[in-house]
DNA sequence: CCGAATTACTCAGGGCACTGATTATTTCTT
DNA sequence: AAGAAATAATCAGTGCCCTGAGTAATTCGG
């Protein structure tokens, strides 16, 4: 008795998706690269030259684990490090041409493999579906940053 | 150039909507109890005496996660695992009092993060996005499982 | 200019999630 | 009844994710 139903639990739901999601990607787009090294890559395409901290940010890793992911892909020969001449702290990152292939292949099979996880849904409620998504994750992730509100009101 | 915009990758959100529940988790329900530890909890209250592999399947941890999960709940004693004299293969799986002590404890708790969390949106839009969430995973996880159709048509 | 605070990164430790291989037990087939 | 197939659980290995503590470099304040 007193049991939950976590079908209304939404942190159960989450972990369900990224799962299914994981395994999808697994299937349809690359055994090597995961979805978030695919992201760093990603980041590094838009704004070459990003420290790695930045890029956590730009993609949702904290320290630890961007350097983790950093490291992987730096071993790989995906991408290259070099101390920040300006700044000795820092380590500048830029994708070598494989990298850059890499990401190139793997943004078409990515693309096909959302369209398939996406199926069930029709155009407008991908629509909603990313929508709420989003609302909530930058809702939850400005509860731990109170520095910078979202919303302005003057 | 050619960089991809995350905010429309199923994934990538998943992703964000999973950590941001993780660290909202750790601050309002508990540092020592996980939220699949809780949903492995929940399901021993619903079914008391399921084996290791059903509770997996119950909340969607593969063999191997769950083996673990098991494993540090039994450890700090809030179940316990005796063999099944009918299948020796199997493990039983109960919770004790200690277990369900915190399975009451965690489950008011959870209710009020999940407030928090669901806070940005609506009645009506959490409503669609727990059927839209459940979509799209029970989707996926039919693409792995092609054995048992969600659907018959007859 | 120099000590204090901040910042970028690293490291150790705990937990979740998957695959592939192995072991023990049961069930199926002949 | 005996060998083959299936099943429950374990183990090793890889990767993501967080925290807390530590190191090196830079910036801030007096």
């Amino acid at each position: 008795m007193a049991a939950v139903d976590l079908s209304t639990h939404p942190g159960h739901l989450a972990r369900r998706l990224q799962q299914a999601h994981y395994l999808l990607w697994n299937a349809m787009v690359s055994e090597e690269i995961t979805s978030p090294q695919f992201a760093v890559l990603n980041a590094l395409v838009a704004e070459p030259g990003l420290d790695q901290r930045t890029v956590g940010e730009r993609v949702g890793l904290d320290r630890s684990t961007i350097a983790e992911v950093i490291s992987r892909l730096s071993r790989r020969g995906l991408l290259d490090k070099v101390r920040d001449p300006q700044d000795g702290r820092r380590f500048l990152l830029r994708l070598t041409d494989e990298g850059a292939r890499t990401h190139r292949k793997l943004t078409v099979r990515t693309a096909r493999m959302n369209q398939v996880f996406l199926a069930p849904l029709s155009a407008e409620e991908r629509a909603v579906f990313f929508s709420l998504l989003q609302r909530v994750s930058d809702a939850a992730e400005g509860l731990r940053n109170p520095g910078e509100p979202l919303v302005t009101q003057g």
